[in-house]
DNA sequence: GGCCGGCCTGAAGATGTGCTGAAGAACCCG
DNA sequence: CGGGTTCTTCAGCACATCTTCAGGCCGGCC
């Protein structure tokens, strides 16, 4: 779920800046400022997705695109600074995945490259509250590589308290969003609460905390 | 390459010229002014990629997007009047795979779905899972080398379940994706997937398992 | 300490969900 | 127009899960 990914991009604070948001992303990566050695790299690293300077010193952005391309099947995304029309059906056509114009914002690359994670599959959404992990869209939750098996109900429960970590949830918001109630049955989500912390506590000491008179607390132990 | 292309537009010029432009390139193209129906088109004519308008008259481009990511293995690209930043990382996030704002020049967006289809015919057209080998062009299924023949109907059923191989999947999505329907008929799903393992159990372990009051999950045994 | 309200939990009946065999309907092929 | 195959509907069963209830526990407050 975590992807690789290699950034080719000679100007330092662009590099430097990028490495760092795609790392607070959850990824791994690897940085360079020219295209040197990049063969190399590629089959060493086997990256999931590479970003590309265009204009570099020495061998330029395409003709590393067209390397990338013959010899693993990464996702590629260019960087440049120059804009027009031409240079993104250029950039498009020589077969890179996506085009991004400098000056960008983080959040956008991010964004972008996140988008073509997924579409390659690389990506998956898990929630993590200490040792606990929840893959919203395999429908597993594992504590420590160990998965539990829930019940739908209280899976549903977990998934809307791991989605709000840290913050107490008070039971008519329980309700509201795990059983679509609208009237008050306390004793409801507290037999349910009971039931999966009996799960969830036989692998690791308590993350499901109550707030006597407020609600519940998804918090990892401090 | 030609592929199937839909599109969803409701202002008539950029829709007629987007078709026209698409046809040229060698696409098929259906074109809708609104989102009605949009479903069982999906179902129907099974588009390869989607050309969303994100302001739609009735259900909007956002909403378009989410079922066709429920319901198909289509690629998603939205178009939009309105730019920014905020705009484009909202479409991005949800899970479109490119994003083009309006005006553009019908050669970029042509460009801009090559791309896409060139990303995504790089993937692999044998769906592994396990020892099953899904081979979605020739239409073949084996299991450990052995070939298993299949119904019409089982067929589709395990080939969309192999697309998103360790994510559940709700019947109300096979039904729309397998069926084209837009009620809910729990049975019929259950009956074939019931065919489904008997043929597949024939030759191993259980791989498609039933996710209690969520759906079911292809996954290979761990 | 004694009381009170909030909270926990075991048990049991009610409910829901999924599986499967069988039968009829629809479809496809010659 | 058959004959075979496949699809859909139906009904019954098995059992997992939900909800309710009741009793007991715990923390805070007087």
């Amino acid at each position: 779920m975590a992807a690789r990914v290699l950034v080719v991009e000679d100007a330092e604070p662009i590099r430097t800046g990028v490495g760092i948001a795609l790392a607070e992303a959850g990824h791994t990566v690897r940085t360079r400022a020219d295209g040197d050695g990049f063969e190399r790299e590629l089959a060493e690293y086997r990256p999931d997705l590479v970003l590309l300077d265009v204009m570099l010193p020495g061998r330029d952005g395409f003709e590393l695109l067209t390397v990338t391309r013959e010899t693993s099947n990464a996702g590629v995304i260019l960087l440049t600074a120059r804009d027009g029309v031409e240079d993104r059906l250029h950039g498009l056509r020589t077969g890179a995945d996506d085009y991004v114009v400098k000056p960008f914002v983080l959040a956008e690359l991010i964004a972008r490259v996140e988008a073509l994670l997924r579409r390659m599959g690389r990506l998956r959404t898990v929630l993590e509250v200490g040792d606990l992990a929840v893959d919203v869209e395999a429908g597993l939750v594992r504590r420590g590589g160990e998965a539990i098996e829930l019940t739908a109900t209280e899976y549903k429960l977990l998934a809307f308290l791991a989605g709000r970590s840290g913050k107490v949830v008070g039971k008519t918001q329980l309700l509201t969003a795990v059983w679509g109630y609208d009237d008050y049955a306390a004793n409801l989500v507290e037999v349910h609460v009971s039931a999966l912390r009996r799960k969830l506590e036989a692998h690791g000491p308590r993350l499901l905390h109550t707030v006597r008179g407020s609600g519940y607390v998804l918090r990892p132990p401090s």
